[in-house]
DNA sequence: ACGGATTGAGAAAACGCTTTCTCAATCATT
DNA sequence: AATGATTGAGAAAGCGTTTTCTCAATCCGT
């Protein structure tokens, strides 16, 4: 057999030969040690360079136990939500030399944690979307992904930061905005029962209506698509109210949609908001009033939650005090779909 | 000092221990490997689940070569087609047990290289989308990134097969509908200079202009997003055109939206065209009509591609001949943007 | 019942690095 | 000049798997 033809690419050891010292000097100098002599590290840097040596990412994940990757794992890449958040935290932890390795569960909800641990496994840490996962089952998972940062979830267990977006409020300040336009009856059309950022926005409603004694608020089932904010028009006009909160800015131009085609005026006839503020939110017609999530910033403060947590000592969890949760608060932000209802203005 | 307290999760060894046999014999049940007697397979495998083992992925890697991961670098993680493209390929590979890494180059057409090569270290393979990086650039990155599937360009360097979208075919389709409405003076709004999918909608252009002697076909320069097809506006009422074609949708939806602010008509008064057919294409006012690419496909294609050359024995790219490069015709979906011209309807 | 095939499992050698351990050589100190 | 402290680089031990080697124990045919 012929003696082995050279099938790897250029190694450590073909730039510790080249330069006349060891694998560990090769190493050290590579990693800025500053423990060696100036000029053999420039003999070895001029090897590496000619030899085009780039070290091995494998082999250095095993000898130094980390990757220098996160997970992401998030319902659904086809989401703006979701892909805003996948951004931020991608280009957020690219300053930082971190790569992402995202896990798209489809919405099959019952892959997630498998996902999500295999992600774990292969990285130095996860963030977390799901909205839909149950408590329980979360609760369960978190230890074991640990380091994991949540978004737009909370859990008990110990030492897992959240980022999450103050939904309750914004849908507050939604409704404030139709009641200042002079709107007494408002109707939410639902999200999806399984997502907690939906029963967040209901119980952003009760609130509301707790302070708001003259307000009638109704409240449609429904879910997060345009779909189901299109199909949701009947409901709506049957229901008499002037002021309509989709579930988010998707539903809102289902509901646009919908309404559009059966001659009913926006804002003229009924306003319709959105939540979120999806980048084309503002290119409906009428442009969409909204909540304005900064869900950008939302996946950068993730990764920054996930530096903290990667910094840490391992065993320093408990020392160091539980981490510290974020939360945005969404912003009103009004535009074209909103007026006072018919005969106030 | 203390007995080295066990810091690492359960290992190889731990089942090992456990079922009372060797490393190997473990590796060989949990890789499926035949030649292990059922009675002690059934052994190790109990082993395992007690302990919740799990394969330590950065392990097998290093020994198997692989890592069961590609790498997809993209421009801006925010635009609709590059998401489009993530979601295909990230789905189509975790059918197949892949995983995706992710670069997003943030339109630092500099980083590029840098970033593919980085991500070819540590993934089996890469997806490259590189609308603006110049060819003999890319030639010569190529061959260093094997197994490498470019999506949107090609390439003469070899064994690198490519998933591209006919955008020539595409605007003369377009083209060709707004001419069949009746239009003859046409107006390209130009996507950036260093697009390579934008010199694929010129020469489309010129082969349109050369088979329709009687239709003027003007040509201005300007960029992506949507702010650059807002400010072409002036451009484009002063040019006479009747008929424009935007550079892609969301170049179109800013032009749209300048039209509206100064309340010229669509489609009464101009008819527009985008290009893509992005999820929001439809929601438009008017709905636009445009040339639809089926982006997500390209993104499985592009994973069916690189599962093609994965699977090939490394020294096969010869003998195997050329991979198989695909092409997507973009089909001409015709909304509510376009109407024949003032006058002739 | 005996040699030659097969089976099946353990030992050990990769895989490509990092890092601890060691120890020779240099340096500073009295 | 003798001793202890410091510097700097090589040897070797991991890191957690897979896979090749090896070899003992079965099996088969005659």
């Amino acid at each position: 057999m012929a003696k082995r033809v050279r099938t790897t690419r250029t190694g450590i050891s073909d730039v510790a030969a080249r330069a006349g010292v060891s694998l560990a000097t090769v190493s050290r100098v590579m990693n800025g040690n500053q423990t060696v002599d100036a000029q053999i590290a420039e003999r070895v840097r001029i090897a590496a360079s000619e030899l085009k040596y780039q070290p091995n990412p494998t082999g250095r994940n095993l000898a130094r136990g980390k990757t220098d990757t996160i997970g992401v794992v998030v319902p659904d890449l086809g989401n703006p939500t979701f892909q805003g958040v996948l951004r931020g935290v991608s280009r957020a932890a690219a300053q930082d030399g971190y790569r992402v390795l995202i896990a798209d569960s489809s919405e099959v909800s019952s892959e997630e944690a498998i996902l999500a641990g295999e992600a774990r496994r292969r990285c130095d840490g996860v963030v977390l979307c799901a909205p839909r996962m149950g408590a329980a089952e979360l609760e369960e998972l978190a230890p074991s992904l640990h380091p994991l940062v949540l978004v737009n979830r909370a859990t008990n267990a110990t030492g897992s930061p959240s980022v999450i977006v103050d939904y309750g409020r914004g849908i507050q300040d939604l409704a404030a905005h139709l009641v200042g336009l002079g709107h007494t009856r408002l109707a939410y059309v639902a999200g999806p029962a399984s997502s907690s950022s939906h029963r967040l926005r209901l119980a952003g409603l009760d609130a509301f209506k707790a302070s708001h004694s003259g307000i009638e608020v109704q409240v449609f089932s429904n879910g997060s698509t345009f779909e189901d904010g299109h199909s949701s028009a009947g409901d709506v006009l049957a229901s008499g109210a002037t002021g309509i909160m989709a579930f988010n800015d998707l539903t809102a131009m289902g509901l646009l949609s919908a309404l559009n085609e059966r001659g009913i005026r926006v804002p003229e006839d009924l306003s319709v908001t959105g939540f979120d503020d999806i980048p084309f939110a503002r290119y409906t017609t009428p442009p969409l009033t909204t909540a304005t999530v900064p869900i950008q910033d939302v996946g950068e403060q993730a990764w920054a939650q996930m530096k903290e947590l990667l910094n840490r000592a391992p065993n320093a969890a408990a020392e160091a005090g539980e981490p510290a949760s974020t939360t945005f608060t969404p912003t009103l932000t009004v535009r074209g779909s909103t007026a006072p209802p018919p005969g106030k203005g």
